[in-house]
DNA sequence: AGAAGTATCTCAAACGTTTCCGTTAATAAA
DNA sequence: TTTATTAACGGAAACGTTTGAGATACTTCT
């Protein structure tokens, strides 16, 4: 690899000549600032990353935190998509994604923060399913910029898909459709599920639709067989719903399978209303009704504050972004 | 954060001895070695990754290409499977996972081999759609360790799914089944597609069917839309296939929306095999017949290698390591 | 006892940058 | 002409490691 060095000597000037042309100092001149920068391209120059970060300590690095319980990582479509355009957007600004974790080097067992000060990343992103673990509040405590999706920390910046109003949207349109007895399988206790639980509270008052306790089931994101259980549940009690908001697309997959094992049908007999609006769900007949996180945005916003907060350390301020998705209507919910 | 210096200092020994201690060279006595590294861990020290990057030439960290062209990236299934196990496997051995790809910085383009070189990766896995991009060629033949995923180089490890053999079962079971008119809707020309087609072609031989070029179509791997329109234009021959073996089975939904579109079901009209064997295929029902694909051993293998070439550069040797899937009995292939 | 070997530790250079400070020469101000 | 100012550049230390070559003391062999 050639370095300042190489270039400094082909071009009869010091290495901190060099450096500074580079790096756009302005006690260079012109001429050689120009001709420095000619060399170094024809010379093929790269910037030692490594070297750089130890006199700078910065290293252009992004850590992202993604876990959920599940252990289904990326496989998440949430996450995935979530990723894919962080990456994008941090790679535009010159920032690589390098993936955090608690784990175990060189025979001692490093907690996440930890493994970010060892690879001295520049800032983190935290996404999971499980914000009360003891690696996320150590990441939460530190003295690293950190960027929260979908849960918010005091002092902290967050961006949160409006799961509130999200769900919302999408029980006055079934109230619109003329449903009044709504079941909800939730899913399991975190930020996300408390908003939406929150948005189904308030939006069935303003509507004046009962809740009724033997309707209102716990149950898991993202897992189909867990929902299949609950919606047989549902599917045995004395009185049925007539529409069932599921947790998730992913897991109203096993509640329409449930559905279907039970001689009913979708949505004649019975309504559906997902959430994520994920590639599937609209792949289904008929498509599922659902709420699109609109996750390159979030993504892509999440890279952006981050990097900010990395940048203009004084000038930037914590703050909640909150990140709107859009109804997506299917035909799972039927109109009464 | 607390460095060698740090250590030597409240020890009385010099930072040559820490580091040799810490390290497990032999010049050191177990008693004074035994003294640093409970002080170290007392003080909480952590390597500076970037100082021993400069110095070793080592970064413990690994590049990952995943490139495909519809641009779904970490969407992809398979690729999200795959990258989940090849983490895991990695971060056991120590190493961190960096994302790899072509890009601007400082003002100047770099090639996907230069962002390897810039960040000094010890090793990259190449996973994309397509193999014959310029900046797959520079990585191929760069000095960097390389593993391949699904796809073979002269010279270089590869780790690929066995399609060949894989498509034979798939279509050995459908004519178990008494299926004969068999169509293949195929994905787009790469190595993964002329290995599936070979297999298709080598047990229509040996089973004594005929390949009717009809009922041969060129498609899109995970595109639905396109398998939908494909599997259309087969329901408008003259003639029916009793089954169609679809691209994977992501774009399979698309074929079954196209044969319920065209009021036929799945399979009392007409059966289905998908490939891949992702979790969506076995929700739906009927749980659709298809090839799973060993992703975490291909991930996890794919890690393995990669650090084996880069730990033993001498004792290794370049190879192909086909990983085998399993055959997945759903219910979309009747039995005639 | 002298030589040779071994165990344990230190010195110091090196990796490729960045950056503060000093130096020189040229220019502007007095 | 002298002095102050500025522009352009170089020297050198520093970031935190690793590592080969010495240095010292101790043991072992002949």
């Amino acid at each position: 690899m050639v370095s300042l060095k190489d270039i400094s000597a082909r071009c009869g000037v010091s290495v901190a000549t060099v450096s500074k042309a580079l790096n756009g100092h302005k006690d260079v001149s012109e001429a050689t600032r120009e001709r420095l920068i000619r060399t170094a391209r024809e010379m093929g120059y790269f910037p030692n990353a490594q070297a750089r970060a130890l006199k700078t300590n910065r290293t252009y690095n992004l850590g992202v935190m993604f876990l959920d319980e599940a252990g289904r990582g990326l496989t998440h479509e949430f996450f995935a998509k979530v990723l894919n355009s962080f990456k994008t957007e941090a790679e535009l600004a010159g920032y690589d994604i390098t993936f955090i974790s608690n784990k175990d080097i060189g025979g001692r067992h490093m907690s996440t923060y930890e493994h970010c000060k060892y690879r001295s990343v520049d800032g983190i992103v935290i996404a999971c399913t499980d914000f009360t673990t003891p690696d996320v509040f150590e990441v939460i405590n530190g003295d690293i910029p950190v960027v929260t999706i979908d849960h918010i920390f005091d002092c902290r910046t967050a961006i949160v898909s409006n799961n509130e109003s999200g769900m919302e949207k999408l029980l006055n349109y079934a109230v619109d459709c003329g449903h009044k007895k709504i079941a909800y399988i939730q899913g399991k206790k975190s930020a996300v599920a408390e908003k939406r639980l929150a948005g189904f509270y308030k939006a069935c008052v303003s509507r004046g639709i009962e809740v009724r306790p033997e309707w209102l089931l716990v149950g898991d994101y993202c897992n189909p067989d867990n929902t299949y259980q609950l919606t047989k549940k549902l599917l045995k009690g004395r009185e049925l719903p007539t529409c069932i908001f599921m947790p998730d697309d992913y897991a109203a997959i096993g509640g329409l399978n449930a559905i279907k094992d039970g001689g009913l049908s979708v949505p004649d007999d019975i309504s559906v209303v997902g959430y994520d609006g994920i590639a599937f769900s609209q792949l289904l007949s008929p498509r599922l009704t659902t709420y699109t996180q609109d996750t390159p945005r979030i993504g892509s916003t999440a890279a952006r504050k981050l990097i900010s907060l990395i940048e203009n350390p004084q000038t930037t301020f914590t703050e909640v972004i909150t990140v709107d998705g859009q109804f997506l209507e299917g035909g799972s919910v039927k109109k009464l």
